[in-house]
DNA sequence: AGCACGCCGACT
DNA sequence: GTCGGCGTGCTC
């Protein structure tokens, strides 16, 4: 009987592909196994075997496989399963979910060698001047890279001349594959074996007598020994006795030391003994029990509660029971959560039963915290994770917990699968039939929903930890205060007053201005002109810290411009202001204190933001000018004020959530304040103080928001009440970018009617030089969300038949927000 | 997505 | 004349 086997491979096509495999084989393989596969004409890729059966492909012959690559499965069938509900659900194949899940060292890599035919003899005259060049080479070195003739032959295209080199049997080609991932190796010594005994080790040092620093390394390597049962390191050895590479190998060579290797882990924990768990203030236990309660009738429960309650002593408390069962956890944080603040708090308490998870690990380092997490290893019983943690091989998940709900870092935007890790993670848990708690000061619109829905549980919070009261919030008119000409720059008097005062009493200020659609653009005083970025429909923004002009889209950047391009005028004006322009109005308003900047341009880097937190905790810095970043979980203790510098740009922001997210940005940051026992202060500066989001922020009026939001979302047909699918039409081309919009657009208008919106250009048209348009599909509350994507699947399909549109790119976001 | 094949302009 | 530009079609 044949076999075959049906593989998932690392693309974005929807099919599995099928390949045949000799009984052996297929006896062995299990599904979740890597195999690596030929692929189209010459190449070798990594596929995941999903799953082993006897049909026959009627159309085509199966190929067979190149080789196995794994003893047992790497990915579980939990996984595939979850995988399947991913590419279904978000509207992308099974290749694009294995490639954002699978640690990138787990796909191996092949690379075409070309060696000489030895079995022909070839006469010089047959061969051209580059097809002898390649020959030749080869008689030096027995095979070569691609690059390497590249290099040889300095052009770009070689493979003509490989190809005529293979027909005229010169030379063969060949795909060698290798496996990324090396474990990291430490190297250890013990004294040989010959000198084990105490006579032998006499005789041996007397024998050394001669040669001293070799006597000294003998003779510390045996103190050291005598000290810690622990193996030695050669590292250590080489410090404690002093020497140098070449005595140790020397003393190798002679057989006097053996030299040993052990695997040890990329990341490690060496920390105290655990620390024993707070015991809950009554708020806290309070809820910690309607937790409990609520488990018994929702899988999944929301967990309000206004910042710095104590939300991370709950979830401690929900980890340490699932932890006695014997079952892991899964902890989700949005990515710029994970400082060491959080990391450090949990391994206090469960010491090396953490393990982290983020985008920042190198791919080996992720291997290794895969295959923990696969083998249920004492080292991953608690996963602490940005996003992509959710597609980790659990093996026995018990709970998990999605901190900060809300953020909307938690939704991939590019590439595929454009997941979202809050409902990525409900499903998870709902296959391992466990609890999900979502905790957050300010829940999204949809989370709350669905509490109301009675989809899920609802458990309130409403006091700080230690009773500190929620901070005083101040509206400033600065449309008045501009008026009355009491504004210094971007500072009104009032907040200057605050900071004052705050300063003089010793106190940590944080200075918030939002990024978004605000960065300082130079535009000409006297024609208008403002320098555009080339790839992309944007003004490009000025950075005085490099003194460049830069684009946020594609990174473009170029020097500053001395004189207007359009005018030759050299009388330029900033307008807008962004962080940096914060930063340098203070150092000039308190020329005395230390200011500190947190935006992406200061957190690059893997260590970039810690060393910011850091110094801002130990108060080496007293004002802090930051954007949202500053928003996430943090603990400051000596913050007393937070300053917003403008609230107006968020809230006019042109999306749907702009109101909610700014609620929520502005209670956050207002939740940095006042930490400990003093009352913080936070002042918000706007041109509209009668805006309802911000009488609503100022008395922390979530559900009046929710309400009244939701009423509009209602009206407008948004979420949380209908659904939304967003499809990007992407083009170089102009006017393919139109004709493909509309084309989609009608199709789509003949089933969904007026629930499809546009097409329209965004508010940035275009980015690295293609152009964009988007459709946007709203899906009603008693439409089927199924039904709708498998319409918007076969639109998809015949639109990719039409030849015009052959190229034009169509991107589908299910959840746009 | 990659990659090969194939057809057309621009230069060693 | 070749080089390499990118439109088109296919991948078990």
């Amino acid at each position: 009987m044949p076999y075959f086997i049906d593989v998932i491979l690392p693309i974005p096509l929807p099919k599995l592909f099928t390949y045949s495999v000799t009984e052996a084989e297929a006896d062995f393989l299990k599904s979740g196994m890597r195999v690596s596969v030929p692929f189209g004409k010459s190449k070798i890729y990594t596929a995941l075997v999903y799953s082993i059966h006897n049909n026959e492909p009627l159309i085509y012959e199966a190929k067979v496989i190149h080789q196995i690559l794994d003893e047992t499965p790497v990915i579980t069938q939990m996984q595939l399963n979850h995988w399947q509900w991913i590419a279904e659900y978000y509207m992308c194949t099974l290749g694009d979910v294995m490639r954002a899940a699978i640690p990138n060292a787990f796909i191996l890599e092949s690379e075409t060698v070309i060696s000489r035919n030895t079995s022909k003899i070839i006469n010089d005259e047959d061969l051209k001047d580059d097809e002898f060049l390649i020959y030749d080479a080869l008689h030096h070195q027995s095979s070569l890279k691609i690059q390497e003739i590249v290099s040889i032959l300095d052009k770009k295209n070689v493979l003509p001349v490989i190809k005529r080199l293979i027909d005229k049997e010169v030379v063969t080609v060949e795909e060698e594959v290798y496996e990324k991932y090396k474990p990291k190796l430490v190297r250890y010594v013990k004294l040989g074996t010959n000198y084990s005994s105490e006579i032998k080790l006499q005789e041996l040092l007397e024998e050394l007598s001669r040669a001293p620093k070799q006597r000294e390394v003998v003779l510390t390597l045996f103190s050291m020994s005598a000290q810690t049962k622990k193996p030695i390191k050669v590292s250590e050895l080489t410090k404690k006795s002093d020497t140098s590479a070449a005595i140790i190998k020397s003393l190798i060579d002679k057989n006097i030391l053996e030299e040993y290797h052990l695997q040890i882990d990329r990341i490690q924990y060496s920390g105290e003994e655990n620390n024993p768990i707070k015991i809950l203030n009554e708020p806290q236990f309070k809820a910690y029990h309607e937790i409990q309660e609520s488990f018994k009738t929702n899988q999944i429960t929301l967990l309000h509660g206004v910042t710095s309650s104590g939300k991370t002593e709950i979830y401690v408390k929900l980890i340490e029971e699932v932890l006695k069962e014997g079952k892991q956890v899964l902890y989700l944080v949005p990515e710029i959560a994970l400082t060491t603040q959080l990391v450090n708090r949990l391994q206090d308490y469960f010491g090396e039963k953490v393990v982290v998870f983020h985008s920042k690990y190198s791919s080996q380092e992720r291997v290794e915290v895969w295959n923990h997490v696969l083998e249920n290893s004492s080292k991953a019983q608690v996963i602490l994770g940005a996003r992509s943690s959710v597609l980790l091989p659990f093996y026995n998940l018990g709970i998990v917990i999605v901190d900060e709900e809300h953020e909307a870092s938690y939704k991939q935007f590019d590439p595929a699968p454009r997941y979202h890790a809050r409902d990525t993670a409900i499903v998870l848990a709902h296959l391992f039939q466990c609890k999900t708690l979502l905790g957050s000061a300010t829940p999204s619109l949809e989370s709350y929903y669905n509490t109301k829905q009675n989809k899920y549980g609802l458990v309130e919070l409403h006091t700080r930890y230690n009773n500190v009261l929620m901070p005083e919030i101040e509206l400033v008119d600065v449309k008045d205060k501009h008026k009355r000409k009491r504004m210094t720059g971007h500072f009104s008097d009032r907040l200057i007053e605050e900071m004052t005062e705050t300063l003089k009493a010793g106190h940590q200020i944080i200075l918030f201005q939002n990024r978004r659609g605000f960065s300082p653009i130079i535009e000409c005083i006297t024609c208008g002109h403002a320098p555009q970025c080339p790839n992309c429909d944007v003004s490009l923004t000025y950075h005085q810290y490099k003194d460049q002009l830069r684009c946020h889209y594609c990174g473009y950047y170029s020097v500053m411009i001395k004189a207007c391009e359009a005018c030759g005028c050299i009388d330029l004006d900033n307008k807008g202001f962004g962080t940096e322009q914060v930063e340098e109005e203070v150092k000039d308003l308190f020329p005395d204190s230390k200011v500190a900047r947190m935006d992406l341009d200061t957190t690059r880097g893997k260590y970039g933001y810690e060393k910011i937190i850091t110094a801002f905790e130990q108060q080496e810095v007293d004002i802090l000018v930051g954007t949202q970043m500053l928003t996430k979980g943090l603990d400051f203790r000596h913050v007393k004020l937070v300053g917003i510098m403008n609230a107006d740009n968020m809230l006019n922001f042109p999306d749907f959530r702009a109101h909610e997210r700014s609620f929520q940005l502005m209670l956050q940051v207002s939740g940095r304040a006042g930490r400990t026992e003093e009352r913080g202060k936070v002042l918000i500066q706007t041109y509209n103080p009668y805006h309802n989001i911000l009488q609503q922020v100022s008395t922390n009026s979530y559900v009046e928001m929710y309400k009244e939001q939701l009423e509009e979302r209602r009206n407008f047909k948004y979420p949380p009440v209908y659904r939304l699918i967003k499809i990007t039409i992407k083009h170089r081309d102009y006017n393919k970018v139109n004709q493909g919009a509309d084309w989609y657009a009608k199709s789509l208008r003949i089933i969904f009617k007026t629930d499809v919106l546009g097409p329209e250009f965004p508010p940035v048209s275009r980015i690295r030089n293609q152009y964009i348009k988007h459709i946007l599909v709203k899906i009603p509350p008693k439409q089927s969300v199924s039904k709708t994507k498998e319409a918007i699947i076969k639109i998809n399909n015949s639109f990719s038949t039409v030849k015009d549109f052959r190229a034009v790119r169509v991107i589908l976001n299910v959840d746009n927000y």
